[in-house]
DNA sequence: GGCGTTCGTCCAGACACTTGACAAAGGCAG
DNA sequence: CTGCCTTTGTCAAGTGTCTGGACGAACGCC
């Protein structure tokens, strides 16, 4: 293990700025002497840091506040659009990327299918994205943040392997670094979204798993305000943990993996015998209005949710089977981490009640209930693509530390 | 969310000190200049701090070391026996106390059985134990650590819940601040047991796993070099997760808890079920020679072990399935989590190869390969009574910061 | 014995937090 | 309206701690 670094005052310095920046990002607008009480600073303190913000632009002062007794403070807000930042969702059917500022909206969304896109084609259309995006930034860019599907080392921004797009040790963030100089951040998507989450959403969390349940299943934790990676930054990987045990073949070659008992392709194939099983139940009808349109068609999740709504209990039974298995292993996580905030998201995510329920049911029939019954298991706030927020969530944290949660 | 608190110029020293005396405790004998090195301070700083090391008495100069070329260093060691910490493992069977040295070895171990023993009655005895251990400390006392079943606020030294003991949310940690004057630190056996192994083995990991396998199953998490604790204090709380669902019922309430299955209560109960099925079983004869000497004398984990090198085929598989559902728990631990490292340890321990073997087997089998490769599934080292140790640990990581392991 | 190298220490300087003081700006009581 | 109290923001002085340069001491090598 490497031997941990020394601390200096730069870092001293550095922490206290990043404690400020984010006092005015999450509590703003708020004056020097406010940020002072919270952060435990010194008027003094806060008062240079603060003015090297708005140096830089990213603070500003809005004029005075009301008294409380003595002279009005001056407030000072976070200057949302001081900086833009570049978030890319590199999906398994488009890849999608967005101009985003320093509170996480969307400025502009561009994508690009991806179909049979491998190897290098696939970072030419990542170039494209990226310089297209910038031809339009009024702001400066503060970097650029990637979402992919795959193991990714964070630390260097290398793709150990994601198969989809044929890329194994692709450097990417160096690649991205060097062609567009400026700092680049990568990480698997299901993490990415985590980040989104902790960052973006009305409350933020100290401990949080964010489980993503759509094609493939991915999990992403943040432990103590910051994204936990794992030895071999493959945390949260759930999708591949065998959960059944007469369970069919996996795309990752063994059977009964969470992925193929819970996954939106898992429900959707089952949806679809369903629907040859009994084309007069209403998934059935829907088979058959959709093959109708267009012969290759096929079930969608919102087919799936309305032939629920219309009282198909086979389908019901479908999913409420799906969201047991993925119960399962969340209650497993909650054994074994005791995290009491578990959000969930993802396509399947739409499903609503009927999925989410059954969920919540078994994670809590499983697992102790002194430890059960603080836990929330929630469907995500719906504040965009969670993987491009992410992205850019990463580039925040990364760059201004608006997410790390601990005192150094 | 608490925000986080400032940082200030002691905190930078602190976390510099702790730096050296780490790199004294886990490298030395090193010189000033070599600590100089292996932490990138300026010899300076490193010589302040060594000098305030030697002046508490944690280090001392052995002499001057080999030249390498130019004058020969001053080599530095940390003293062992410089501070005493008093160890408490608040067992279901006895208490036992230990004063250790500041590298984990055992100065004098004492016991009391707790046949029966509750509420005040139990404090009482965890006083008796203290003093009559500090009567015989040659060297200044550190500090008292415990380790107890049950769910601990490791901020406070609070067990929320001991049911054995009937503790529900007693101050121990306070309680025992006020009484010796010292400082306290109470967290759960199993978290105690993982930080033992992380701080006193032979190699240091950043992130590991350590699960107790014993009468109860739960898991200590070091993330980071820190323990992990969850939100409630419950992190690693794994044997009352539920894994067999035609499973018996556990002393939780629950059914098919993996405490119902994989524990050494659980082997045995089996394992005398196979006795009695089959009397001329080697089990069976085991089983009759020992009730032959005492009535009510009942297989251990020692005959189970002798029964299956003597070839017992049922017992065997007892021990196998036993293994095969530890297995399937930890398989999800390393999907959600990616740790490499994970030891195993408590009384089923002694059951070796053929139980490890299991757990291994079935662990690697429900889980990622891309991830399971590089996993290591071990058993402990013997390094004693793990709990008395972990409880030690946590007050050399807590006073002396021997254990943290990232930069600030 | 001279030279280069390494070690430990001393001293000056830089950096960043803290403390105390003060002017500016507000509310409130009389 | 005046005087007093409170709060805010800034300035100057002080302190703690890391850094960097320099130097004597100690050692190996030629």
């Amino acid at each position: 293990m490497a031997f941990p670094t020394r601390a200096t005052h730069q870092q001293t310095r550095a922490y206290n700025a990043a404690l400020v920046l984010r006092a005015l990002y999450d509590f703003g607008p708020i004056s020097r002497a406010g940020v002072a009480r919270l952060s435990g600073l010194t008027r003094t303190t806060v008062g240079e840091v603060v003015n090297d913000l708005v140096g830089d632009g990213l603070a500003r002062e809005i004029g005075r506040g009301p008294s409380t007794g003595g002279k009005a403070p001056i407030l000072l807000e976070f200057v949302d659009g001081a900086r833009h930042v570049i978030g890319i969702d590199l999906g398994e059917l488009v890849f999608r990327a967005a101009l985003v500022d320093l509170r996480g909206q969307v400025q502009r969304t561009i994508e690009r299918p991806v179909s049979g896109l491998t190897g290098n084609d696939a970072v030419r259309v990542v170039h494209e994205l990226i310089e297209e995006l910038t031809r339009g930034a009024r702001a400066t860019l503060l970097g650029i943040g990637v979402g992919t599907p795959g193991i990714v080392d964070a630390s260097t921004g290398t793709i150990r392997r994601a198969v989809n797009l044929d890329w194994n040790d692709l450097p990417l963030g160096e690649i991205l670094r060097t062609r567009h100089g400026v700092p680049v951040e990568v990480a698997n998507d299901s993490r990415a979204a985590a980040l989104a989450i902790e960052l973006f959403s009305s409350r933020r969390r100290n401990n949080l798993v964010a489980i993503t349940v759509g094609r493939g299943i991915g999990a992403g934790l943040v432990l103590g305000g910051e994204l936990f990676h794992g030895d071999g930054f493959g945390a949260g990987e759930i999708g591949h943990v065998v959960v059944d045990d007469d369970g069919a073949e996996c795309r990752c070659g063994r059977f009964g993996c969470l992925e193929t008992v819970a996954s939106a392709t898992a429900i959707l194939l089952r949806a679809t015998e369903a629907a040859a099983a009994d084309p007069t139940s209403p998934i059935g009808l829907r088979a058959t209005y959709a093959a109708a349109a267009t012969p290759a068609t096929r079930l969608t999740l919102a087919d799936v949710r309305a032939a629920i709504d219309e009282g198909d209990e086979p389908v019901r039974r479908i999913v409420v089977t799906a969201g047991r298995f993925l119960g399962q292993m969340v209650a497993g996580v909650i054994g074994v981490l005791d995290i009491e905030h578990i959000v969930l998201h993802g396509s399947v995510a739409q499903l609503g009640e009927p999925w989410i329920d059954a969920v919540r049911d078994e994670a809590r029939r499983r697992s102790l209930r002194l430890l059960s019954q603080d836990v929330s298991i929630e469907l995500a706030e719906p504040i965009g693509d969670l993987v491009m927020m992410g992205a850019s969530a990463l580039l925040l944290t990364a760059e201004l530390g608006l997410a790390a949660g601990r005192a150094a």
